[in-house]
RNA sequence: GGGCGCGUAGAUCAGCGGAAGAUCGCCUGAUUUGCAAUCAGGAAGUCUCGGGUUCAAAUCCCGACGCGUCCA
């Protein structure tokens, strides 16, 4: 990036330099002349016992300075974003300050909630997981304080200049911070496609903050301005903190007060990685993510994992929920807005518990079986198997040599070695992408006008007329519509225009499509003015589900917990389904108790309330719970809201009453994965019907029993014992019939042949399936000495089935070597039985007689004592 | 979203192309008892499901479902 861009005003009149740094090699800004940039390893951390910072603060104290700095100077002050990024759908987890504003703020679509702004974010990182407590200063989850400022073609407010000037008026006349000390590093900075220069602020050896101009964007190479230029600085809360304390490590200064509630016996690596992850968990929970095996939910699952080994170490000590539930305390004193209960916290925290046990049964016990085989082998267990181990059960090598008892087994750079074979992995996986079905719209003239939809304002108008923007033979655009396109998981509404049978209605871009049914042709022109029908049952049916999706949502989080977001959503016409994150299946009482809420609110007729609101606004008046549905586009929200229950963004079509949903019935409920439950539920006359429907089936039930209702299950209970010995005596028969078979075989001397040298064969073209040819020979060759050839015609093959009760004396498979060098087929076995089959030529009397000429040979053959090689 | 592992008796699992097994639990009978008693006998299975390969599949291949685990 040019020198230029880092030259500003400020830096110009205060006389600061541009130098290079001897140690690291890059260019940096300061006061006076230095050789070394301030930050390590240039700098060794200096502040530690020695502050550059006057005071010392608390966090809280030095968020409220920060905060209240920014405020003086014309920066208006914003309540922190959840931690879950619900309006936007590319990440999991803030992992900085302007991940609050992106996309929509950033793409110059929405307006900022205020500008300038300062504010204060909970951000989680997880890269370095694995360093906290390990080094003095990383944390999973820390505060970016930041001011942002946002300046519009022709609405500049302040750009370089201003943003490092109030950075260095802050070190300095605020915190009291010697200016020469401090290094503004230049830096390149780059990030969903838009990047600009950056200085980072080095003090005492520790980049204290970052200053981001956001102006250019980089699509493939190419570097344009951006329209918006964007100030994004990032300050960490928890370092300025520690810097300004001067301790040892960044947890003395920030998490001291939470380690006086602990036992000091614990190491104080091992408190700080407690504590660090516990003030993540309870944050990620707060805001929704439940511990799960996939996506977010995993890291969650992760931390609490990581905790689990270290308490585990202190057998006598703490429990997990112990400490997490002082953190929680801790936390909530600072962050507001969390709602998060102990009950929820504890349930969640002892099942994850119970899981992980589980798991490490499972492990231990699979090492147990693994250590049999290798002493037996006399070695150690291998590299390798140590990555299966941790990739497909996740047992750590520590958990193996606590159970091996050994030490040392595994290279120092093992998880590395997981990494790398998990890049491996996932490099070589290409899948080429199915050719996408052609069922697109066809694109419309970019000048035509947006749609003006109008099933928001009046969703319970049916019948409109309407002018045609646009229309092929198979597609209409209107100019404006009551259609419902399908959206936001409800499905498209139906019906006719002019006419002509409309079978689904889509929306792209600005524009809602109207689709001609198959087999119909469209005759009308641009411009036409048409008569429009919504198939009205349909549409009512779909309100009812999306009215009735809200307020069972709505009793989920009432009665379970906050933790509770809707993950998915579906109304359909014969039922809805919604998907929500919960940490185990519902119970019963659970799921009677949801359905008798949410009709109490259906009978309550509480009013149902749709409108637009700015999106700041409504973040600001509803909060974050209201993204439900997942990220929503626009600059302004519609909001649908259940007087005094639930709101939420939506764009679908609603009832203006809850009563109007008529009744609701939950039809099942299914964990479809770790930490998320599916519900099927009805509502409307769908839910009358299938009511009556499950009483007809139940009445017809009880009918073919001839029982009462209420005895139905034990009489089903009842029948499937019946089936089961029914069958068990079936299974007995036959095996009987096939022991009477044999007996028979054995007596009758035209199928019991002495073969000489004490050995005897019994044949039979057998009457039984080929399956239980295998059976029966068994039977027969029982005894030793006795030979069984059986041969059976089943459509056009033969299969041959031969069983030797003395396999040292008189090889079975020998004898089925000799009979396939005549007769062609295939087959295999060994001396105790042996099986071929083969395309059916002559009958299967002939197929025993050349095996007996085989079998007297061979037997012959011991008795001149030569023996068959085996 | 992807990788890997697993799915066999009520439970825990072995077997991994040529008769469905072990241990615990259960039932019956001996023994009459020092802490999970012992001995003998017995019952208990659609080897998750669906295709395929093979003379032959619990076993190999493909797919689905379920569970676990690691990574994004």
């Amino acid at each position: 990036m040019d020198e230029k861009e880092y030259q500003n005003e400020f830096f110009r009149q205060k006389g600061f330099v541009r130098q290079t740094c001897r140690g690291c090699g890059s260019a940096f800004w300061s006061e006076r002349p230095r050789e070394l940039c301030s930050e390590t390893p240039c700098t060794p951390y200096s502040f530690p016992g020695n502050s550059p910072i006057q005071k010392s603060y608390s966090a809280d104290q030095f968020r409220e300075l920060y905060l209240h700095y920014f405020e003086q100077r014309g920066h208006t002050r914003i309540a922190r974003y959840p931690v879950v990024p619900r309006w936007r759908d590319d990440v999991f987890f803030v992992q900085a300050s302007i991940y609050d504003f992106q996309p929509w703020v950033t793409s110059g679509a929405v307006e900022p909630p205020a500008n300038p702004l300062v504010i204060s974010q909970p951000c989680l990182r997880f890269t370095d997981v694995t360093e906290v407590g390990v080094t003095q200063r990383h944390l999973t989850s820390f505060e970016m304080m930041a001011h942002h400022c946002f300046n519009y073609p022709g609405r500049e407010i302040y750009f370089k200049d201003r943003t490092v000037e109030l950075c260095h008026e802050f070190l300095t006349s605020e915190l009291g911070v010697d200016g020469t000390i401090v290094s503004y590093k230049e830096e390149e900075w780059e990030g969903g496609g838009d990047m600009g220069p950056s200085l980072s602020v080095g003090l005492s050896g520790l980049e204290v903050a970052t200053l981001v101009f956001m102006q250019y964007t980089n699509k493939g190479g190419v570097v344009r301005p951006l329209p918006l230029r964007i100030v994004d600085t990032g300050y960490g809360l928890e370092r300025f903190t520690w810097v300004s304390q001067g301790t040892p490590t960044i947890y003395d200064a920030v998490f001291g007060e939470v380690f006086r509630d602990l036992p000091s016996t614990m190491a104080p690596k091992d408190l700080a990685v407690l504590v660090d992850h516990s003030r993540s968990f309870v944050l990620m929970l707060t805001d929704g993510v439940v511990p799960s095996n996939v996506h977010a939910g995993y890291l969650a699952r992760m931390l609490l994992r990581r905790m689990l080994r270290i308490l585990a170490r202190y057998p006598n000590g703490i429990g997990l929920i112990d400490v997490m539930e002082q953190v929680r305390r801790h936390l909530s004193r600072t962050l507001p807005g969390l709602d998060l209960s102990d009950r929820t916290l504890r349930q969640i925290v002892e099942i994850e518990e119970q899981r992980f046990s589980e798991t490490l049964e499972r492990g231990r016990s699979h090492i147990r079986k693994l250590k049999e085989k290798l002493d037996q082998e006399g070695r150690k267990i291998s590299v390798p198997e140590l990555l299966t181990l941790y990739d497909s059960r996740g047992i750590t090598p520590d958990i193996v040599e606590e159970e091996l008892g050994m030490t040392g087994l595994s290279p120092p750079d093992f998880f590395a070695l997981a990494a790398k074979l998990h890049q491996e992995g996932t490099e070589s996986t290409e899948r080429p992408s199915a050719p996408a079905e052609d069922t697109s719209p066809p694109d419309v003239p970019t000048d035509l006008p947006p749609t003006r939809v109008l099933y928001h304002t009046d969703p319970y108008t049916l019948s409109f007329s309407a002018k045609i923007a646009w229309a092929s033979e198979s597609w209409v655009v209107l100019e404006s519509t009551y259609f419902y396109p399908t959206g936001g998981g409800q499905i498209t509404d139906t019906g006719q225009i002019a006419g002509v049978p409309i079978s689904e209605v889509v929306r792209k871009g600005p524009w809602v499509y109207h689709r001609v049914a198959p087999g119909h042709r469209f005759a009308q022109k641009t411009g036409e003015t048409v008569p429009c029908e919504i198939l009205g049952a349909r549409r009512q049916q779909l309100m009812q589900h999306h009215t009735a999706t809200h307020i069972l949502n709505g009793a989920l989080r009432r009665l379970l917990g906050p933790h509770v977001w809707q993950a998915g959503a579906f109304k359909g016409m014969e039922e809805a389904r919604l998907d929500v994150t919960h940490f185990r299946s519902l119970t019963p009482t659970e799921l009677r108790n949801v359905e008798r809420l949410a009709n109490q609110i259906i009978r309550e007729d509480r009013p149902v309330k749709s409108y637009f609101l700015p999106r700041s606004e409504a973040e600001n008046r509803f909060g974050f719970s209201i993204y439900q549905g997942g990220a929503v586009p626009g600059k302004e929200l519609r909001i649908v809201e259940i007087d005094g229950f639930d709101v939420e963004a939506c764009g679908g079509t609603h009832c203006t009453h809850t009563s109007e949903a008529g009744y609701l019935r939950v039809l099942s409920t299914e964990r479809i994965q770790d930490g998320m439950v599916r519900l099927h539920f009805a509502a409307g006359e769908r839910a009358l019907d299938i009511v009556d429907e499950q009483a007809e089936i139940l009445h017809e039930l009880s009918v073919k029993l001839a029982q009462p209702i209420i005895n139905i299950p034990r009489a089903v209970d009842e029948l499937l014992e019946k089936k089961r010995l029914d069958e068990r005596a079936t299974r007995k028969n036959s095996s009987r019939e096939l022991a009477d078979l044999a007996r028979r075989l054995e007596t009758d001397p035209a199928h019991a042949i002495d073969l000489g040298n004490s050995i005897r064969a019994i044949w039979s073209v057998t009457p039984v399936a080929v399956s239980q040819l295998q059976d029966l020979a068994r039977l027969l060759s029982s005894r030793p000495g006795t030979v069984a050839l059986l041969a059976a015609i089943e459509g056009d093959r033969w299969t041959l089935f031969f069983a030797s009760g003395s396999p040292d004396r008189f090889s079975a498979k020998d004898l089925l070597d000799g009979v396939l060098r005549n007769w062609s087929g295939k087959g295999g076995g060994n001396a105790s039985a042996a099986r071929a089959s083969g395309p059916a030529l002559g009958n299967p009397e002939s197929l025993i007689e050349a095996a007996l000429t085989v079998a007297r040979s061979l037997a012959s053959e011991k008795k001149s004592g030569a023996r068959a090689a085996v």
